[in-house]
DNA sequence: ATCACCGGTGGGAGCGCTCCCACGGTACCT
DNA sequence: AGGTACCGTGGGAGCGCTCCCACCGGTGAT
């Protein structure tokens, strides 16, 4: 009977069957309490919470995924660390959304760096085996295969900054046409007319979106859109510079500049500086993500702040709803979910 | 005999039985192989190895945890979301080093929040029931009953920024009292003498052994210590300022000023600029982090950087090898193991 | 030849849970 | 009174794995 060291391992903590014991019922009805179920009457529930107590019970995740064939984990897949998703304040606030909300639940939350191939291909057979039960996806490239991959594998997921205008996955996203429109706004109200803008990298939708909203926001005020006013950056901070120097070549003239992050708008600064142009005098400046960059920077740059902790908090709430579905939204036919949160202007010095 | 919908409840990922039946072998020797053991001939492991590649296997991690009693994963606790930690860069640092390590091996990592009562309550449970095979903390309290209680819990851990010189747990750190020498020297070599410091809050180990290598740097070098020059900050922006401010009121004659920290450099260049203080000609400024405000200061600002990815990585690397001991170093005696990094002083304008 | 031994192997038992079937009891119908 | 329904409950079976014991055949010592 005591062959083969049956007796608490280590330290004995005690088991669903231990607490049946101690409440004088039987194990089904000790899951289903613990489990929450209805069918149980009041009294032997009141029993059973009680030996829970007493015996300081705590289920072991391990059986009860094996047993239910559940996790009760999501993973946060985090990208290559060089992408700005990884910098301040994007990551950190994220996550903030994603702790809070989360805490609300018994699901806990994995970390898996999918940067290198070799951690992509350990991401897949983990996906594989099916041992989380939902996956917060981050500032994914177009053709990233893993989106596709989560739909055949019929695992919920839902997606931070959608890849196009026809995102198939649940997605989360800033209003980044909302958020431009707010700084190009701005900026006329303030008087500029000649308003350059430095796009981040054009594959990444919200990018896209963002020019949508310059280029609107000057058409509804009855502005023409100058094509030569519309550079293209990459998000960092050398391309702020370069676009800042390629705009200053072809329209000295330029009284205003959006850029499309913090970042570049640092590095466009710094070629104002070096080119003379006094901020916000000659040259209004405008950023967006409300860095820490912005708040220190000389002059503290005016921005657009994402809500990105809300960003977290709706990323949640969405996986969680389609884990209760048990099936990705793929399969659930059209009813493509989504969230678009408002952004918000913040004025400082340099505009 | 199909009683209980024994067949594959979901797509049905290939089993250790259904691996040993097209290898031609018993459910021990696969298992066997899985694992690593020597104890299998060579052809018997190629012709599993063929069976996985073929099935395409994933081993189920629950049903190894609740065999084997281990889980392969472990924790890391983030402290509360306003603790500088969770400030960049040191967190996407942190978690760079981790994640490059661990992607080396099996494990995987998980992110807990212990910030709220309600979380911290939940940790403990988490931590009582195993959960974890081990756990990494970092920025913690002296005050903090965590440690104790995976002392007491015997779960190996591993903490980064040990509370004091008499730290129990296996610690990682980087160097400052040397960081803190480091930048004293240097403004010292610049032929600077009335320096001053502003400190970290001093309930901080890390913060405390600063002051130490401002002090010995200058003994060494020949100078007094004038404890006015030495001024108590939190490493907020704010406590900056106020240290400023009051260093100013009672040494207006300091001519170098070296924080503990970039933010609060930040503060005390503020105050500089406001008094019309021309940094470096009047006063140079050095802080400690090397974050991304102190490239992007006004004049740029000397900082001290810490090695944080690399502390990342120590820290899984002592984590790993407790784990293999399967007992945490208060229980192994006296051979606590710590490790200290160097760290590097980058120069910029503001010094 | 006999025995102990050892590398290599198969498979029973068990980890702690969920799921589901079966069962006794009460309430309500005919 | 007998039948039917349903509620609350107990407990068997099974999730996929690891651990360990038993077993098999081949060696080398006696």
């Amino acid at each position: 009977m005591a062959s083969h060291g049956a007796r608490g391992r280590s330290g004995g903590r005690p088991t669903l069957e231990e607490v049946a014991a101690r409440a004088g019922v039987g194990r089904g009805t000790v899951s289903r309490v613990i489990n929450g179920s209805p069918r149980v009457s009041d009294a032997t529930r009141a029993a059973v919470e009680a030996a829970v107590a007493e015996l300081g019970y705590v289920p072991n995740t391990a059986a009860r995924a094996l047993a239910a064939n559940r996790t009760d984990a999501i993973a946060l897949v985090v990208p290559e660390p060089e992408t700005r998703f990884f910098a301040e304040p994007y990551f950190s606030d994220m996550l903030k959304g994603v702790g809070a909300e989360l805490s609300e639940t018994e699901m806990q939350l994995l970390l898996i760096f999918a940067g290198s191939d070799r951690e992509r291909q350990r991401l897949a057979q983990y996906l594989a085996a099916h041992r989380v039960d939902g996956v917060l996806l981050v500032s994914v490239h177009a053709d990233d295969p893993l989106p596709d991959l989560l739909a055949q594998l019929e695992i919920p997921a839902v997606i931070s900054g959608p890849r196009s205008a026809a995102e198939t996955l649940t997605s989360v996203d800033s209003d980044n046409y909302g958020g431009a429109r707010s700084a190009v706004e701005h900026l006329l109200s303030r008087g500029r007319t000649r308003i350059a803008h430095i796009t981040g990298r054009l594959d990444v939708y919200g990018a896209q979106r963002r020019v949508d909203g310059y280029r609107e926001a000057l058409l509804d005020a009855g502005h023409e859109v100058d094509e030569h006013l519309i550079q293209p950056g990459d998000f960092t901070e050398e391309g702020g510079r370069r676009a800042m120097k390629e705009l200053l070549a072809r329209r000295p003239d330029v009284d205003a500049v959006f850029a499309g992050s913090d970042v570049m708008a640092a590095g466009a600064r710094q070629v104002l500086r070096e080119e003379g142009r006094v901020i916000p005098d000659d040259v209004a400046l405008v950023g967006y993500d409300d860095s820490a960059i912005a708040r220190h920077m000389d002059p503290p740059l005016t921005s657009v702040r994402q809500p990105i902790e809300e960003m977290g908090r709706a990323m949640i709430d969405l996986l969680l709803a389609e884990i209760a579905d048990r099936r990705p939204a793929t399969s659930r036919g059209l009813e493509r979910r989504q969230a678009v949160l408002a952004t918000e202007l913040v004025t400082r010095a340099s505009s």
